[in-house]
DNA sequence: ATTACTATCGCCCTTCTAGC
DNA sequence: GCTAGAAGGGCGATAGTAAT
């Protein structure tokens, strides 16, 4: 480690209940470079270029009181963090871990509707997104289109070619900034991050981010209906039914489901026998769950369903499988699972 | 004869577009 | 608004070729 490096430890006080190893690396966006899930460790780490242009190591864990709090170590070279650098930082894990977001409504569902079993933990029910919407965005459009193990890889080129070194780690990455990615040009981005079709999308999305034609801090407003929200999404090229009901999803809206192959595969094995189930199927199944639809779908998905890519997202992590030994009470209601509610 | 490498093909999954 | 078909890049399986 370079001798520069100072380190800073922040303690952010978290909502209750809160369940951080849940909220790390439930979904896979934790799996996707820069951010970093150290299984062994449960601590997720992620490569920050802050604002200020320094680039930083973010080391995120349980507080040290336990859940009520998350811990954050800083790593940084440059000195000391400045009082608008921390500032960032807290504003950042914030949004990273969802603690302004209040599931307890999602909560009373679980416990009141019949014959659900979800893998759901106690504090559990957040689901990992990026820094920043634009981050969310393109994480989301790499994920179009291919399965998981090529998302990964995409990303992984794409932060190698265009992301901002840790001083004095080429490997430590930053995600690349909108300005970078407008910079590179689509040609760069189909070569050396081979995105394919998708490098048109994403300069596009880049540029009219730099250029002020595309106001992502306007699609954040809680004031939105998630219809409204939608059709914004869905003005963006690249950004269909499923990539939208996703970003939705990131947004904190869930009353979309984004239906791919793999959800309609689960539902079909699931509720109907194996039998091939339409879009409409899907919805009804997860009708009674009102605007938590997206969170019942996701944990009502096992982690261990080999065809999904929930699990190839989860298999990496012996996380969200439920053991006994685990401690852990699954929000379950009476009834077996294979039932349809 | 066996192993290792390379090339090809069909399929996968989602978005876009044209037509109804 | 809905549907069908095309587009698109990568993956895995298979076939073909070269090396040991």
């Amino acid at each position: 480690m370079d001798a520069r490096v100072v380190s800073a430890r922040l303690e952010e006080p978290a909502p209750q209940p809160f369940d951080f190893v849940s909220t790390a690396s439930e979904h896979g966006w934790a799996y996707l470079k820069p951010f970093e899930w150290d299984e062994a460790a449960s601590e997720l780490r992620r490569i920050h270029r802050l604002a200020s242009g320094r680039v930083a190591r973010l080391r995120m864990r349980e507080g040290s009181m336990g859940s009520s709090s998350v811990s954050v170590v800083v790593e940084a070279v440059g000195g000391a963090l400045t009082a608008e650098e921390e500032a960032e930082i807290r504003r950042v894990v914030r949004r990273m871990l969802r603690l302004d977001e209040d599931p307890s409504e999602f909560y009373q569902y679980c416990a009141q509707l019949d014959g659900w079993s979800l893998r759901l933990t106690p504090g559990g029910g957040r689901l990992l997104r990026c820094p920043s919407l634009f981050e969310d965005m393109v994480y989301t459009l790499c994920t179009t289109n291919v399965n998981w193990s090529g998302t990964k890889r995409m990303v992984e080129r794409l932060v190698a070619t265009l992301g901002e070194p840790f001083p004095g780690r080429d490997d430590w990455r930053a995600f690349p900034t909108p300005q970078a990615i407008a910079a590179a040009g689509p040609d760069r981005l189909r070569q050396e991050a081979r995105l394919g079709y998708r490098s048109a999308y994403l300069w596009q999305l880049a540029l009219d981010v730099v250029e002020g034609r595309l106001d992502l801090g306007a699609l954040e407003d809680p004031g939105l209906s998630t219809e409204e929200l939608y059709r914004a999404l869905r003005r963006i090229k690249g950004v269909g039914d499923y990539a939208a009901s996703t970003l939705l999803m990131l947004l904190g809206h869930y009353d979309f489901i984004g239906i791919d192959s793999e959800a309609k595969a689960f539902v079909s094995r699931k509720y109907f026998q194996g039998q091939p189930v339409g879009e409409a199927q899907v919805r009804a199944i997860y009708e009674p769950w009102g605007r938590w639809r997206y969170l019942a779908l996701w944990f009502d998905v096992p982690p261990h369903d080999p065809t999904t890519k929930h699990d190839i997202t989860l298999h990496t992590t012996p996380r969200g499988v439920p053991s006994a030994s685990s401690g852990r009470q699954d929000c379950t209601t009476k009834g077996e699972s294979d039932d349809t509610p």
